[in-house]
DNA sequence: GAAAATAAAATGTCAGACAATTAAATGTAT
DNA sequence: ATACATTTAATTGTCTGACATTTTATTTTC
C-alpha cells in the first residue's frame, strides 16, 4: 500500500486513494488501527499536513473515524446504513439539482423503482407500516396543512411503501431517489384539488398493501404517477408560458 | 455561511458542513467560486490548514473542484453522472462488504431493481443495447472464460438491461446495486453447468425485449432470480458445512 | 486499595515560509 | 500592428516546527 509513484497529482489524492483501495480491497479490515498520522508520513514521504489532507477526505466518505488521545488514531469505520443514507440523498440531491433532469425522467425513475418495491410489500407489509401510512393519510387530510408538511408526509408515505418491502438494501437504494425528488414533487402539490386526488390514491394502495392484493397496488401506483406526471406537465407549462422553454427545468 | 458556534467538534469538519450547505441550499452555484484560502481563513477565524482540510473533504465529496494559480481557487462542481456513479458504487460496495447481509436479501434486492427497468426496457430498447446483450451473450459461451470475465460480462449484461430503460436517473441508481453485488454473485458462476442455464435466460430476456413483450421478460428475470437463489443457497450450505452457521455471510 | 497526580501518545490547530502553477499584464522584435 | 517572449501577481500545494487538547496508562499519595 505504501507505493506511491511520482506522478504530480495532488498528493493528498494519491494517498487517499492508495489507502482508500487497501481498506476496499479488504485489506484493511473494520475497526483496524491506521499508523498515526506521524507514521503514515513517513511511509509515504511527506509531511504531516498532507497526510491529515488525505485523511480527512477518507473520513469525508466516512470510511475512516479518528479518536483523539493516547491509543487513538484513525480506524477503519464500519460503514452504517444510515451513513450510507446520508450520503445517498446528498448525492442524488445534488445530482438533481444541479443537472438539467426533466420532470417526466425523474418522475418516470421515482415510480419506477417503487413499483420494485410494491409486491414485497403487499405480501410482507407489518401492522406497524400500514399504521404509518394511515397516519400520514389521516395527516394528508388536514385543512390549513401546509404545502411543506404535506410533501414532506407524502415523502414519509412512499417512505413507508418502500420500507414495507423488508429489505434493507432496498431500502437504502431507494431512499435516495424518494427524497431527493421531493424538491421536484413540491412544485405539484400547491392546490387543495390535487390533495383530494393523491390522498385518494394513497388510500387504495393501503388497502391493496393490506388486502397483499399486490395487483391493485400497482394499479393506484401507476394511476399515482400518471397524475402526478400530468400535474406536474401542468405547472411546467405554466412556468414556461412567454419562455419558450422546453420542458427542462432546473429544480 | 460565515457563522461557526463555538462547540468543541473539529473546525474542518465545522467548515465543510456550512460551505456543503451553502451549496446544497442553492446559495453558491455551480461553477461559482469560493473566496481563496486565505479568505476563508480570514471569514472563519482559522489558519489556512484547517480551511484546507475543510475543503479536501467537499472535494472527496465532489462538491467543489480546485485549480491552481492566478484565478484559480475552488469552484463548485457540477456533480456528474460519472462522479455519482462512481461515489454510488464505492459506497454500496462498502455497504455490502462490510455489513452481513444474507445472500436472500441482497439477490432479492438486486432483481426487484432490475424488474423495475423491464418494462420500460422493452418498450424503449435501442439496436445499441440490443447489440451489447448478444455480444456478451456470445462472449458468456466462450469455452474457457475464466469465472471472472463472466462475472464481469454478466455485470455488463445486466447493466445493458438496465441503460436499456432509456432512464438516466434510474441508470444511476442501479449502477450501484448492480455493481456492488458483484462480488456476491462471483461466487455462484464457478460451474460450466450454472453457466448454461444462466446463458439461457439471458438468450430469453433479450429475445422478449427485442420483441416488446415486457412479460416474457419480466418471466425470465424471475426464473433467473430464482434460479440465482438456488444456486447462492448451495453454495452458502457447501461454505457452512461443519461450521453450524446461518446464512449470514461476510462476502 | 482508592483517589489524585503525572506522563505519554495521539490528533487538532496554528504560524510562517517556500515551491509550483497559471493567467494576465507588460515588453520586445519583426 | 501583431506575434512572441518575459515578467508579475495570485493562488494552491507542500514543508517545518511548534503548541494545544484529549485520552489512556502509569505512578504517586493518602
Amino acid at each position: 500500500m505504501k507505493i506511491d509513484p511520482d506522478n504530480k497529482a495532488d498528493l493528498s489524492a494519491q494517498i487517499a486513494k492508495a489507502i482508500r483501495d487497501a481498506i476496499v480491497n479488504g485489506d484493511m479490515i473494520v475497526d483496524q488501527r491506521l499508523p498515526s498520522e506521524a507514521e503514515l508520513a513517513d511511509q509515504f514521504a511527506v509531511s504531516r499536513p498532507t497526510v491529515r489532507e488525505a485523511l480527512k477526505r477518507l473520513a469525508a466518505q466516512s470510511l475512516i473515524r479518528t479518536q483523539r488521545g493516547a491509543f487513538g488514531g484513525a480506524f477503519v469505520n464500519r460503514l452504517s446504513y444510515e451513513e450510507a443514507y446520508g450520503q445517498q440523498i446528498t448525492t442524488a440531491t445534488l445530482l438533481l439539482s444541479m443537472n438539467a433532469i426533466s420532470f417526466d425522467v425523474a418522475c418516470e425513475a421515482r415510480y419506477a423503482l417503487e413499483r420494485a418495491c410494491t409486491p414485497l410489500s403487499a405480501a410482507r407489509r407489518s401492522a406497524d407500516i400500514l399504521a404509518t401510512m394511515r397516519a400520514e393519510i389521516h395527516r394528508q387530510g388536514q385543512p390549513g396543512l401546509s404545502d411543506e408538511s404535506f410533501c414532506a408526509s407524502d415523502v414519509a408515505f412512499h417512505r413507508a411503501l418502500v420500507d414495507g418491502a423488508g429489505n434493507p438494501v432496498l431500502s437504502y437504494q431507494l431512499a435516495g431517489a424518494v427524497e431527493a425528488m421531493q424538491p421536484l414533487m413540491n412544485m405539484i402539490t400547491f392546490t387543495a384539488r390535487s390533495r383530494e386526488a393523491i390522498i385518494a390514491l394513497h388510500s387504495r394502495i393501503a388497502d391493496a398493501l393490506e388486502a397483499h392484493t399486490p395487483d391493485a397496488a400497482q394499479k393506484a401506483l401507476h394511476e399515482l404517477e400518471a397524475y402526478t406526471l400530468h400535474l406536474g406537465r401542468d405547472v411546467m407549462a405554466a412556468r414556461n408560458k412567454g419562455r419558450g422553454a422546453g420542458q427542462e427545468v432546473r429544480i
